[in-house]
DNA sequence: TTGTACGCGTTATCAC
DNA sequence: GTGATAACGCGTACAA
């Protein structure tokens, strides 16, 4: 059952047909609503090859998480909720999603060949390239829009993205440690060869030189974005005493929670604790984890829909969107009540205090 | 650049090019390299659309993931390591994986449409569809191949799947418990409009039996998986004095440790915990979850390589598949020592017994 | 407002 | 072993 037959039902000829599908205005109400009856009752679908064939449009946009680690399925619900957000505005906009995860053995050359020579995509959405991965000096060659989740680390002028202030975040979080009364605030970093990992550093830097603070390389360790890099990177610097930590991540957070928990250490009696994503693991860790929540899937929805805009030229030339964060107190950083650390309620957020931060 | 100008610029017609793309053996070898050489220089890729138009193959495959709830995205690992297995597979046999996750709002009728209609796939792969699902009854619309992951509720013999034995599962982890000396064994279950949280129940009620204990109603609730179950429903067992819990799933344990620590209650002393799957936050719960790991990539995978064998005429009919599970002991059962309890060491299952499960 | 005719880039069939 | 040529199903100038 294809166009020819619609309209042979329908008594018209295959462009009027066609023009119907497309919403075409001129045609008249009589013939359009014959076509429609067509269409409705043989439950018609136009062909997507054949009309991508010449229109040059798949409606499809591929996304890639390239990450080479096991990063996207261990511990870390920060890529599915990516995914939510990028099926959710796929959805409305009447797209489809190709998935491309990256290889965990073989991070680079198949995967780049693959997407950047599969003709069923439209545009691109790319998640967290570390600036080592070797698609990251290939992206030129892709040859259609893509927008990028998490800033990139070079040539972030010409290429658009979605992300949020992270030097900001990184100074939010070491200024709450401060205003708490902790002197001596330790850093694990994320991958610094992301713009997440180096910015936040940079922000830490920032909030103690402001606060009059001394930066001690050795109460800083560089670290990426997983639980192990939290549990080992804590072991490392208990012997230096600190007296908070500001994690680059809620997943490398939850590792220090394990580390001082084998250590003796109370949370946050001892060590003041803070985080950065608001993930599950935020809620679910007791106690629970104060941090700096970052709206992950809305960053997804928005670059699916930056990029659908770019494809249909609503919009044209590198866009840069940075959404708005916000600190989420609860038990781990020490600011509330000692009987509310580790509570667990059924509103998680009911019993917090909020401070905003970051541009819309 | 189309396969027009390729076969001129390597002197030949576009149908020897043509053959040569598809390896068919009716070329000479001298052509074929003088062909392939241009192919190479002008990274030449054949156009997907023009081919799908005539051979109405598009090596693409469909993933859904129905789930209404918001279970995709919040305190679960499952949905992504299953995604990690699939596009695994994909990637062997070169093809793309097409995304399709379900609304939270609307759960039904617009994706249905779409998935049923959408031509760029040649099948697809459905995760976890409870059987109250609109979709579920009306597979029949999809006309194209398709795998479930997860055995289906109804109609399962006619219906190509991937799961394990669930009703093995709830029988292992409740004789676990029983062989641990506990007699007041509650549990929550998992949707009871699915396999895996009917099938665990099954076991649950056949291992007492077996074992001469009393099927108690008082110690089941009736719940699903996701950590609110757990921690609601055991607040609610509580009152009846369980000395032990099997969770349906990892998550609802996840919710029950939760309800244990308010409750005062000690696990594993007051109370035995055993969960399912393996996911992650089995081994970053304090106490470690001891539970019955399932090979969830692995399902992944297969699902995806049966659902393309199935494609390519490799096998045909119903493909029931049931992989093997293992109960992996750690804190929360108690058969451990004490010293042990909450560890958390760099090879998390060094010090593990485990037990074998399950068909290949 | 409607219809005719061409082209999109392939694969498949057939003749040579 | 190779080359014309006819599909595949649709969109779209252009003509009517």
């Amino acid at each position: 059952m294809n166009l020819e037959d619609i309209a042979k039902k329908a008594g018209v000829s295959r462009s009027t047909a066609s023009r119907v599908i497309n919403a075409d205005p001129n045609v008249s109400k009589g013939t359009r609503e014959r076509v429609l009856a067509v269409i409705a009752q043989e439950n018609f679908h136009p062909n997507a090859a054949a009309r991508t064939l010449v229109t040059r449009r798949t409606e499809v946009i591929g996304v890639v998480i390239p990450t080479p680690e096991n990063i996207f399925f261990t511990d870390n619900s920060y890529f599915p909720m990516l995914l939510a957000g990028l099926g959710e505005a796929t959805r409305e906009r009447n797209y489809a999603l190709l998935l491309w995860l990256g290889e965990v053995t073989d991070n680079d050359e198949r995967l780049i060949g693959k997407i950047s020579n599969h003709h069923l995509m439209d545009g691109l959405v790319i998640a967290s390239l570390d600036s080592r991965h070797s698609l990251y000096s290939r992206l030129a060659e892709l040859r259609r829009p893509f927008v990028m989740i998490d800033k990139p680390m070079n040539g972030a002028e010409q290429i658009s993205y979605v992300s949020i202030d992270n030097v900001r975040v990184g100074e939010l979080a070491t200024e709450h440690l401060i205003k708490l009364g902790r002197r001596r605030i330790a850093h694990i970093t994320g991958q610094m060869t992301t713009t997440d990992g180096y910015e936040r550093f940079l922000g830490y830097k920032q909030a103690l030189e402001r606060h009059g603070l001394p930066f001690d390389e050795q109460l800083v360790h560089y670290g990426y974005f997983g639980r192990l890099a939290g549990y080992e990177g804590a072991k490392q610097l208990f012997p230096f005493k600190p007296d908070a930590l500001f994690a680059a991540g809620d997943t490398i957070a939850i590792g220090v929670l394990q580390a001082a928990h084998e250590a003796g250490l109370h949370v946050p009696h001892d060590l003041s604790l803070v985080g950065v994503d608001d993930i599950d693991v935020a809620r679910t860790a007791i106690p629970q984890l104060t941090t700096i929540r970052q709206p992950v899937q809305r960053k997804g929805a928005v670059a699916a829909q930056t990029l659908i805009d770019l494809i249909e030229g609503k919009v044209s030339g590198p866009q840069h969107v940075l959404l708005p964060f916000e600190l989420v107190i609860r038990g781990s950083c020490g600011a509330l009540a000692g009987s509310q650390l580790g509570a667990f309620s059924r509103e998680p957020f009911l019993a917090q205090q909020s401070m905003q931060g970051g541009d819309a």
